[in-house]
Order: structure tokens, then sequence, then C-alpha cells
DNA sequence: CCCATGACAGATT
DNA sequence: AAATCTGCCATGG
């Protein structure tokens, strides 16, 4: 893969990340800010992500706030339930980062 | 223009 | 551990 695509705009990058989350593994929204090329900006990557279309084949499920807890929104029980067929297992309300968090380099 | 509100996060109290 | 503050920034009242 090339790690270095000049003409790619963050929120192309922000797909191409995401889209390289496996499956039981998650991310944060900060993280992925970072490696889209905009520190910083978590807040934005919560747009981004309130915008895709409802069949997107992201894995949107996979992205949680920097402490673990699944973001209070509309679609959080189903997303629970997404990560939960993923073999995640939850503490409540929160997923055990330590042990699920993805680091990229991952397969 | 000021303020509140969001799929957020790190530091401080 | 939880509350509070600060940074971040688009959007709407």
């Amino acid at each position: 893969m090339d790690p270095d695509l000049p003409e790619a705009e963050p929120v192309t990058r922000l797909y191409q990340v995401l889209h390289a989350v496996p499956p039981g593994r998650v991310t944060t929204y900060g993280e992925l800010a970072e490696l889209a090329g905009l520190p910083r900006r978590a807040r934005w990557v919560g747009r981004v992500l309130a915008g895709l279309p409802e069949g997107s084949r992201l894995p949107w499920h996979r992205v949680v706030r920097a402490d673990g807890l699944v973001a209070d929104r509309p679609g959080a029980s189903r997303q629970r339930a997404l990560l939960l067929a993923e073999g995640v297992m939850l503490k409540g309300n929160r997923v055990p980062m330590a042990r699920y968090r993805w680091r990229p380099g991952e397969s």
C-alpha cells in the first residue's frame, strides 16, 4: 500500500484508514483524525461519520471514544450489537481499550 | 455578534 | 473516579 497519496484529501484518507480497521478491533475519533492528517480534530471525524450513508461498507461501528465509551447517539445499541458480533466483549457501555484498540500496521 | 450544542480528547482539579 | 476546563470548529438561534 502507498502510505502517502499526495492528492488524498483528509476525508479520503479517513475512509482509507477506517477501512483498514479489522473486525474485532476498534479505533478512536482522535486517532482517525491524526491519521487523516488533521491532529486534534476528533469532532471533525464525528461529523464525517455522522454523514455516512446508511449502507456504507465502512466499519463505522469500530470507532469509539478514547476512553472506550460507545458514543451516546441514535444507533449506539446497534453499534454495541455489531461489536459483540465480532467478539468484542463490552464492559457495560465501554470497550476495554487495552485489549481491543487497533494500532495502524497490525493485520 | 454571542451562545449553545455536537458520533471528541487531554490536562487539571 | 468524576467533574471541570480548554482546545477544536461547523451549524443554528
